[in-house]
DNA sequence: CCTTGACTCTCCGGCTGCAGGAGGCTGTAG
DNA sequence: CTACAGCCTCCTGCAGCCGGAGAGTCAAGG
């Protein structure tokens, strides 16, 4: 029978961490002096200390341990927790990627003009109309027409709050001229589709979003930026890209307060 | 100027979130009502947020976010939260690797009987005295006349408790016959050498320990289990087997008792 | 026999980054 | 006028211990 203090050199824990184990039931002293509330354990608690200590470098919580050393759904707590592993290892990967490339960008001295953040963009219903036009400035007489168009077809019908507004060019190439878009507008419930107006439902998204200030005119740096960054960091565009609208013209008078989102759907190569 | 759930929908973030970054001073909203403690978002505020966001999905920790975006050390944080991830992601790949292994020993029905462990064996004065013995069993008796020894040579010298005396196969290969050992015992202070005697402080080491029950005729089984459980967890050994003796003879009667550890020093490959 | 010092005990608080909930005020739409 | 959503401020909890306070215990030395 060993005190506390010895069992805790022979096992090479601390105090703490017996008397952790012994409050929570997984180790629990052999003997403990009803007078005085020392405890005691014999040499072969050693091996239930061992296999606590081996599982726990393994990283298995206490509660799993626990069910591992009474023998419940062992097979089932491994394979989990490998699971588990694999996917801390994808993880810790990633961050290594997205760090080392934010320190090369450091380092560079780019001027960080932009921030790549991944999100989860909630599904949503949306109404859209594709369109062509004869260039950019014209989007910006389509969208309101579009805007009316839809509710006098649609009375009643509310976008949501805070409002979730993009388009999608679906060139496969770069063009100033007759550029074809499809507008896309969150409401909150489904309406009417006609007049070349289509609902549709759509799914959760994971996204890297980039988000850029000022006029339209540049904001092609912010694409290039967005895109660069997917395939530096392991990354696959998975989706069509949304160029969103946070502020502009209809709330904003000053072009250098307008706030666009690009919003690249991604997932892990 | 959002309210806190327009500017969380902006951001996708929780109010809990911007509660939590107001309060560290993370991001505080530019403007909070008096009356109310209503707290009020500019559209601006998303770069900050967005720039808070993209870090932490880096890793950093808030106190870390708020040198790096107050410009506190910035490469210096940077640099070691690389290291940190480096050894993350040793670590999980060493988990897995021990998780995997452990898998397979369940499925093949292996008893279990051994269960190994990573520990630190903190530093420690000892005696040692060369010898070469006829057979294992002699080594119950060079053991105890070494200890006496010992005491001759230095009264009063003490041994540390728990005890921690091991023996170092010195041969290359296995012998059951004159057989090169060297026996250490801890101590709690150098004494003087002489006839054969040695003090040494070793340093602290690293090892995979083993722990065996019973006779030691077969102990050579938790010698294999050791050293397969380092090949195949993607150590190295990294220095001379040690084999302590935790109960014996000394202690106990019943040979079922008996307790030894077998530590075998080992790095990562 | 008394003191000292090493051990042990039981609370209690703290760490991290929020989440969840209670209880209560506010603001707007019907 | 009444819902009802939205917001506020506490307070607690999580996981696995660590650190410390305050107090009792035990064996050895003077």
């Amino acid at each position: 029978m060993h005190r506390i203090g010895m069992f805790s050199k022979l096992g090479k824990v601390t105090i703490k961490t017996l008397h952790h184990y012994d409050e929570v039931g997984l180790l629990v002293p052999s003997r403990v002096d009803e007078e005085n509330g020392y405890r005691y354990y014999t040499t072969d608690q050693i091996f239930r200390l061992n296999e606590i200590v081996s599982l726990r470098q393994m990283g298995f919580s206490i509660a799993e341990i626990s069910a591992i050393v009474d023998g419940h759904n062992i097979e089932g707590i491994l394979t989990q927790r490998k699971a588990e592993l694999e996917s801390e290892a994808r993880n810790v990967t990633d961050q290594l990627f997205r760090l080392t490339n934010y320190i090369k960008e450091q380092k560079e001295g780019h001027l960080m003009n932009y921030q790549a953040v991944i999100k989860e963009i909630p599904a949503c219903t949306v109404y859209s109309a594709k369109h062509t036009i004869p260039n950019y400035s014209a989007l910006m007489e389509v969208m309101p027409a579009l805007g009316e168009k839809v509710g006098k077809l649609n009375p009643g019908l509310k976008c949501v709050e805070p409002g979730y507004c993009f388009n999608v060019y679906l060139d496969g190439e770069y063009r100033d001229t007759d550029i074809n878009v499809e507008i896309c507008e969150a409401v909150v419930s489904r309406g009417k589709d006609g007049d070349g107006i289509v609902f549709k439902d759509l799914p959760a998204v994971t996204v890297v979003s980039v988000l850029h200030k000022g006029a339209y005119e540049k904001i092609g740096v912010a694409y290039a930026y967005a895109m660069q960054w997917v395939e530096q960091n392991g990354y696959r565009v998975a989706g069509q890209v949304r160029e969103s609208y946070i502020d502009g013209i209809w709330n904003r008078e000053n072009v250098e307060d307008w706030l666009t989102e690009i919003q690249v759907p991604a997932e892990r190569k």
